[in-house]
RNA sequence: GCACCCGUAGCUCAGCUGGAUAGAGCGUUGGAUUCCGAAUCCAAAGGUCGCAGGUUCGAAUCCUGCCGGGUGCGCCA
């Protein structure tokens, strides 16, 4: 249950009863009111705003409509108290039992708590389509646990989600990778080799280029490129794809649709053409001339008749070139038909996570997509909306390495960057995650890898699953000091509840009850770092509640002397547990038993 | 030059899609352990929410214009 829905449910309820009664106009539309936290808790559990909103168009004053409202609220007999305060705000004090049988309510549902209503839609996330051109390095880490979170929050909200991974396998790159490949499979087979400039340096081509040697014995020396570049091409961009897919798996990340850009021209159908085709029927595709790019090498510009898409029509400060000099399309033009096809597999939204290197090139992404949906591109927040698909490009800002307050600089030549797989490694996959996500995915990181594994509060990540190990320890400790006693999930579904009735107690089932309606808001704003912060706050509400335990003796979870008192304590540790337990699951981090 | 992002406590950042007296961690100061994990907790001090207008019952949040910092600009990918 939402707490939040329950009691709006109840609001609407009193607002139609007052319709009823004549005390509101009946056409009156009341669908736009809220229930909230209040930000100070003296004011009560929840407050509405309804009075305020409605002011207007009942053409009454708010504060008589809340003192109307108000005497309809207070018959509910789980609602304690009805406040009006402020400008017309309504105050509600709900009864302890409330509050209460929420613990049961939690334990009963247990890992499905806070989980919506399936059939939400369907979804499709994009993230990390790194260049299959080397392992992943450290940049790319943050899109891709931000986008497997993002995916695993929607999927939890109850959204139809797709992961997918779009592989640049059709442009220069990849012929360099090939060209680096044939070098070190020239080494393989016993010819000293020095990489010259402008190729792919790193050490992991070497197993390649044995693999290659192994297969192709000495096929391929002496050849021209155009024998052997495909058949290379192809072999190294296979492995350099394995090697994304395991270090994607150190991250416990996986996707369901890998698509290949060089399979769009491929095949019965030329997607790419079928795209640009589906644009000129909608008369947004001619053949012209480019100004000069300001702020570029003049040297390099050349003037000529090109294929162009007229971005310009939605706003763009110029049309964009889809196909190159050579014949061959642009990086712009095989995106447009990626995007096309993942429209035309009937998804409600569609959602993008893009590295903050691409921010340049939303604007035109947005529009292409508007081009097909119908809908109106939104180039403040990066969305197009009010078509037949919704989509949205989340951007992911750089992270900055630190040792213990120190920049940690990474040097990118001769292909010795920080792989991801070295900061896994060197921190923990749990750390890697979590810090990841500790932070507005907009705002630039900095990740200390010493910080990241300290053992205190100053570290979010071993707060959080500190709070966990803790809750999991009274089980444990109960076991040893009251061994006759039964903690069974049907016992603790029994407790007396009515016994928890301390302030900090209280507290904390109240920040549970914020769950539900915390995980819809984050996965409606595609935003999963409002779940790390608020994971962060109800460990804070529990391990402040464990302390007061410490100052006074009858506050602590186990009573030796009170069997009823301590089952009733134990659910409520209990219900945190699946609660935390829950939420670090969504974002993929582990809950442990305990610390070590 | 243009576009986009950021600007909130000394520092690092939240602020739930417009709500009440703007919050947290670190740091500073003071306090709590014979006791379920003190690996923690409690309290105090600390703010013209970059500046100036506008929208309305109400703005850190929306609009406009400035200021400061950052990133991007291609027939690259």
């Amino acid at each position: 249950m939402n707490v939040f829905a329950h009691v709006e449910a109840k609001i609407q309820a009193a607002l139609q009863a007052m319709k009823a009664a004549g005390q509101l106009p009946s056409d009156l539309d009341v669908s736009n009111i809220e229930a909230e936290t209040p930000r100070d808790p003296a004011h009560g559990d929840l407050a509405t705003n309804a009075a305020m909103v409605l002011s207007k168009a009942a053409k009454q004053k708010p504060r008589e409509i809340a003192d109307a409202l108000k005497i309809f609220l207070e018959k509910d007999d789980e609602i304690a108290r009805v406040d009006v305060a402020g400008p017309g705000f309504i105050n509600i004090t709900m009864t302890p039992v409330f509050w209460q049988g929420l613990v049961n309510l939690i334990l009963q549902q247990g890992p499905s708590y806070g989980r919506g209503t399936p059939g939400q839609g369907k979804v499709n996330v994009e993230y990390v389509s790194a260049n299959p051109t080397g392992p992943m390095h450290v940049g790319h880490c943050r899109g891709a646990v931000f986008g497997d979170a993002l995916a695993n929050l929607l999927a939890f909200a109850g959204f139809d989600v797709t992961r997918e991974y779009y592989i640049n396998d059709a442009g220069g790159q990849v012929d360099v990778l090939a060209r680096s490949a044939h070098l070190r499979y020239r080494e393989a087979l016993g010819e000293t080799i020095e990489i010259p400039e402008g190729f792919y340096p790193g050490e992991y081509l070497k197993p390649i280029g044995q693999a290659l040697a192994k297969k192709y014995g000495n096929t391929f020396i002496g050849k021209p490129e155009a024998e052997w570049l495909a058949p290379i091409r192809n072999e190294a961009i296979a492995a350099m794809l394995a090697m994304i897919k395991e270090d994607l798996t150190a991250l416990n990340i996986r996707h369901d649709i890998f698509v290949s850009e060089a399979s769009l021209t491929r095949g019965p159908v030329n997607k790419v053409k079928a795209a640009i085709d589906a644009l000129r029927a909608k008369g947004l595709i001619y053949e012209g001339r480019l100004e000069k790019p300001l702020g570029h090498d003049d040297a390099e510009w050349e003037d000529r008749e090109q294929v162009l898409f007229k971005s310009t029509q939605f706003g763009d400060d110029q049309d964009r070139a889809l196909q190159k000099s050579d014949g061959s399309y642009t990086y712009f033009a095989g995106d447009i038909a990626y995007h096309y096809d993942k429209l035309q597999r009937g998804y409600g939204d569609l959602i993008n996570v893009f590295g903050a290197d691409h921010i340049g090139y939303i604007s035109r992404m947005l529009f292409a997509v508007a081009a097909f949906t119908g809908g109106t591109p939104d180039v403040k927040n990066w969305r197009v909306a009010g078509g037949t698909t919704d989509f949205d490009i989340r951007v992911v800002q750089l992270v900055k390495l630190f040792k213990n307050g120190e920049p940690f600089k990474m040097s990118k030549r001769a292909g010795t960057f920080v792989t991801l797989r070295d900061v896994v490694d060197e921190v923990g996959r749990d750390p890697v995650r979590f810090m990841m996500l500790y932070r507005k995915e907009l705002e630039p990181l900095d990740f200390d890898f010493a910080k990241v594994t300290e053992q205190s509060k100053d570290n979010a990540v071993f707060y959080v699953q500190y709070a966990h190990a803790r809750a999991a320890s009274v089980f444990r400790n109960v076991a040893e000091q009251l061994p006759g006693l039964d903690l069974s999930a049907p016992v603790l579904g029994q407790a007396k509840l009515s016994a928890l009735t301390d302030p900090a107690e209280l507290e904390l089932i109240r920040k549970m009850a914020l769950f539900p309606k915390m995980v819809a808001g984050a996965a409606s704003a595609h935003e999963p770092h409002r779940l790390a912060f608020y994971l962060y706050d109800l460990a804070s509400a529990f391990h402040s509640l464990w302390t007061r335990g410490n100052d006074l003796p009858q506050l602590r979870f186990i009573q030796p002397n009170d069997g009823d008192l301590t089952v009733a304590r134990c659910a409520l540790v209990a219900a945190t547990r699946a609660v935390i337990s829950s939420g670090l699951g969504v974002l993929g981090v582990e809950a442990p038993e305990s610390m070590r």
